[in-house]
DNA sequence: ACGTCTATATATAACCA
DNA sequence: TTGGTTATATATAGACG
């Protein structure tokens, strides 16, 4: 009579890839939120900083992080150089310039230019040049100052943030020594985030677009 | 006679800060433990990436990554700007700009200059500037041509950077349809790593001569 | 600090709505 | 894809060496 079996519950698994694909997609969601779940209840107990990066079977990345995961991984990053990151060898080449007074260095020198070596032509092929969604393609001489502006701006931007960034490690250091956070007790700690990743071919498209479409540097 | 108790079992507790500090020693290390087995299975059940970075309640950094901690944190935070770092925005603002290209322009304007504009007084300004340890602390006015290929210099490094990351995202597409790794079914997968904060006064010292001895920015 | 033990709290595999 | 149920596999709190 009574012979329902309801649920077989839990069956031991072997650790092994899961070769059924939605079987796959299941047990990631359940353990993703289990691993998150996990990390949270350990930043509470502990009072530690931590991020996860887990980037799904569909390539969607999946975080969480406390206080952020953003300010951990700089955190991590900061005091283990990766040795080939874009970031921080700009960083070290840069820790000796004061970026805004190269801009206005350099502002300086781009209009004494512009006052006595512009001419009508140059002018025709800078416009000529910024039309193009691959203007750095056209030969050296056309290229102009509208360039070069953009390159001022974004050393502006950099400056900006290379400060943010000093304040940023100062105040961590002067926080080291204090109680790290108040925790509400109610509910997990930390933050949550999904990112889609953008993995249609337009990002390899992207990818591509970012050197120009050339298949190697000039390394 | 056997009314022994040997062991009261595991407990049921609040998730809140553990006051004993000890006690909060031995719960970290234990589920820290627990945390990363957990990430090894799924990346193993699911053939995913993922980062974890944990900083100890003793400021020690632990780190689990498959493949590796650095590749998966570039990979999420290429895709993640942070939006206030100094490395994604100016790799953002590039993502049109050839750099070597503009580096070219930015000598011809240079060495066009060098031979239009320069007297004899601003030669000794820029000889007297590089001297100077901070010499972007000096007016502008004082500021020279050596600074501005400082910034060529960097630039050219950011740009060979630039091709290695490109490389290397498309490297892992490709990749990305292939079966992940090769478990061997025994132990963990993936890399566990702990590395020292250099928490002495040198890196104190680092962190302040970064900003050149300023107490705050200009931003 | 780390390994072991035991009893129990949790996580979760399979199934279903 | 998300959420609930059930039975079981695991994780782990507390105590000890």
């Amino acid at each position: 009579m009574a012979n329902k079996k309801p649920s077989i519950g839990r069956q031991k698994i072997k650790i092994e890839k899961i070769p059924k694909k939605n079987h796959l997609q299941v047990t990631f969601s359940k353990r993703r939120a289990g691993l998150f779940k996990k990390a949270s209840e350990l930043c509470t107990l502990c009072g530690v900083e931590i991020a996860i990066t887990v980037f799904s079977p569909a390539n969607k990345a999946f975080s969480f992080g406390h206080p952020d995961v953003d300010s951990v991984m700089e955190r991590f990053l900061n005091q283990n150089p990766p040795l080939n990151s874009a970031a921080n060898r700009f960083f070290e080449a840069h820790r000796n310039a004061n970026i805004h007074d190269l801009n206005v260095q350099l502002t300086q020198v781009l209009s004494q230019l512009e006052g006595e070596k512009m001419h009508g032509e140059a002018l025709d092929q800078v416009r000529k040049a910024s039309q193009s969604q691959c203007w750095w393609e056209s030969p050296v001489e056309e290229l102009g100052l509208q360039e070069l502006k953009q390159v001022r701006d974004a050393l502006e931007e950099l400056k900006k943030e290379v400060m943010i960034q000093r304040n940023k490690i100062l105040v961590d250091y002067s926080a080291n020594s204090l109680p790290f956070f108040t925790v509400n007790g109610i509910g997990p700690v930390g933050n949550f985030e999904a990112k889609p990743e953008t993995s249609s071919p337009s990002t390899i498209t992207n990818v591509n677009n970012f050197g120009c479409g050339h298949g190697n540097g000039m390394l």
